[in-house]
DNA sequence: ATGCCGTATGTTAACGTGCTCATTGTAGTT
DNA sequence: AACTACAATGAGCACGTTAACATACGGCAT
């Protein structure tokens, strides 16, 4: 219980059974001390020249790797920073794992990755506990699912936590794409363009990009003064898309749709076709993600782009600010920008 | 030069410039010694109740966490495996890592993930010495982009190293989806439908994926001694597959096209029907990757689909077996499967 | 009472590295 | 010759954990 798996092969101490490489073999074989070859490790001065290439060379023949574990008992630190993700394999999710990995590499981190979705209901507490047992010195969590004891969590002390999440949090830095102000933003385009009715066909309940989305679209109508008919919530595929958009023909008053992600809107515009509403002529679709550019030939769609591989930088940006000393807690969101194609047209 | 901006950071040791809680400080905390906060830790019987309550209470009021650093020094395994992989965003590549993270974790594994797309030329012993020293217990290489070293790469002594890659590897185990397979089974698939002109929409020039789909194709069609025309070569993208589909749709005689992925299938589809050519019924389509599903409304795409997350977990399986002491090399490729839609008809 | 056994706990040493301080060696100055 | 200045190297310790060994204690058979 609790203890790793990886804990009880046990046996096997070391690099496969035979102890690994050290110092001290190195500095024998080169016939110096331990620290003379800790100093050639790391580049620093006031070693002699033929001294140094004897150490290497003895480096070079016994395959020598400083451990990591070493090092970092001295040092205190790893270099190493956690990372937990609900989902990988959502959508928006790679692109900002990517700006991390990116950003953490410039500045000489690796990432380590855990997964946690175990069936059960998440609480950040046992996330954190796990990251905690590993090797890092700072953790991040992206958190676009809902978690238990969200607002209660108390990172662990001396491990600075950043979360990617719409929802603020009193403790820690959270960081999000504005899921809010894109629908603002997407509702002041289309009101710019004559548009009154504008209507939304939202993600499935219980995502909170979904309802960020939501909620941003409602609020830009309510103080707009504008009708503002029930949303529809798909499920994010093409496909419920389509079923949804064939409902939404029938609303002859409807001259505006956004839809809460691109590949909804895809479905959604087919279906609109499919039953007798041009698009973009008598009704106008706008999407977000901007994810089916090199997808769908000749991609038609305007949408909502958010620099995913940014957000991910930045978030690994606050993280490096909080270990550089920064004790700032602050609720950071970016915005998108609209890509203007061919699905808007004017009211007269 | 070589050493980590992280390790520059220097001045603030351990966590967050105070060193982090240690058995010590639990231990004179609760009056045993750190022997004892030790067992209690690692849940051994010999630990009479009161002592055990004592010490946990102990650890939960000063918030200890084990120093991984310490407890890796001492059994010098890290419960880390390092994966490299060249671009996370590419398609498959996300599915694989998913595979890998949820397969090492029921181990007890974590994974510290390293890219690498420096502009320059990718050699896998720099990869090899960077991951060497994070706290690994072994690696893993994703390496479907060409790396200049690739044969003649030694893996790290004692740090078990699985390839994932279509090229063989002497000293390594590689493990890959069957890219050649996919194309062969793709022909025969077409040919016992009656099809004799098939011809290929090939993915671009250095990309070792399009390069063994394309071979694959080309010796299907020689071993059935069928006529072998000049495959096209895309970029990937839905609209280079219109673009090149365009071109195809002037031979008369092709009846069937196989393209290297969904994306340009679409593509190549669009332009087909739009140039007066029926799919299925004069022309039949399959592409690659099963990767529309979701994304576009009614997808009909005959294609070829691989398990891309059991990659992943088979890949993980490979290195928990060298782990294990497990010597052999091999060469994994794992088949995909024709996943019938509706865009291949037989000829009479 | 003596000796033995088993259980609970304490003590010691070792893991590999890098910092601090000490020592040696060399050259230049007085 | 005696001194300082500086470069190159070595010795020792500390970091946090745990395996192996050592000790203390109570119960039980002799």
């Amino acid at each position: 219980m609790g203890r790793s798996v990886a804990g009880e092969t046990g046996a096997a101490a070391g690099r496969r059974g035979t102890r690994a490489v050290s110092m001290a073999d190195v500095a024998r074989l080169a016939g110096v001390s331990r620290q003379t070859v800790s100093r050639v490790v790391n580049n620093q001065a006031c070693v002699v020249e033929e001294t140094r290439k004897r150490v290497e060379d003895a480096m070079d023949e016994l395959g020598f790797y400083p451990s990591f574990a070493g090092r970092s008992l001295r040092g205190g630190k790893y270099g190493c920073i956690g990372l937990c993700m609900f989902d990988i394999t959502r959508a928006g999710n790679v692109a900002t794992l990517d700006g991390i990995v990116s950003a953490a590499h410039d500045c000489g981190y690796a990432v380590t990755l855990v997964e946690f979705d175990e069936g059960g209901p998440v609480r950040l507490r046992d996330v954190a506990r796990r990251l905690a047992e590993l090797p890092v010195d700072g953790m991040i969590f992206n958190t676009n699912r809902a978690v238990e004891d969200f607002d209660e969590f108390k990172p662990v002390p001396g491990l600075p936590t950043i979360i990617i999440s719409m929802k603020e949090h009193p403790r820690c830095t959270t960081i999000d794409s504005d899921q809010y102000g894109c629908s603002r933003m997407v509702v002041d385009y289309l009101r710019e363009r004559g548009h009154a009715h504008i209507r939304h066909l939202a993600g499935p309940e219980g995502s909170i990009t979904a309802d960020f989305r939501l909620r941003g679209w409602a609020d830009a109508l309510d103080v707009a003064g504008l009708e503002r008919l029930e949303p529809l919530r798909g499920d994010w595929t093409a496909d419920s898309g389509y079923e949804l958009g064939v409902k939404l023909a029938q609303d002859k008053d409807m001259t505006a749709l956004y839809v809460g992600n691109d590949q909804m809107a895809m479905g959604a515009m087919t279906a609109l076709r499919t039953h007798g509403r041009r698009v973009p002529e008598d009704v106008s679709v706008v999407g977000v993600d901007d994810s089916l550019q090199g997808v769908v030939p000749h991609n038609t769609l305007t949408t909502v782009r958010f620099d995913l591989r940014e957000r991910g930088k930045r978030t690994f940006d606050h993280f490096f600010a909080q270990m550089s000393g920064e004790e700032r807690v602050e609720a950071v969101r970016l915005p998108g920008a609209i890509v203007e194609r061919a699905t808007v047209a004017a009211r007269p």
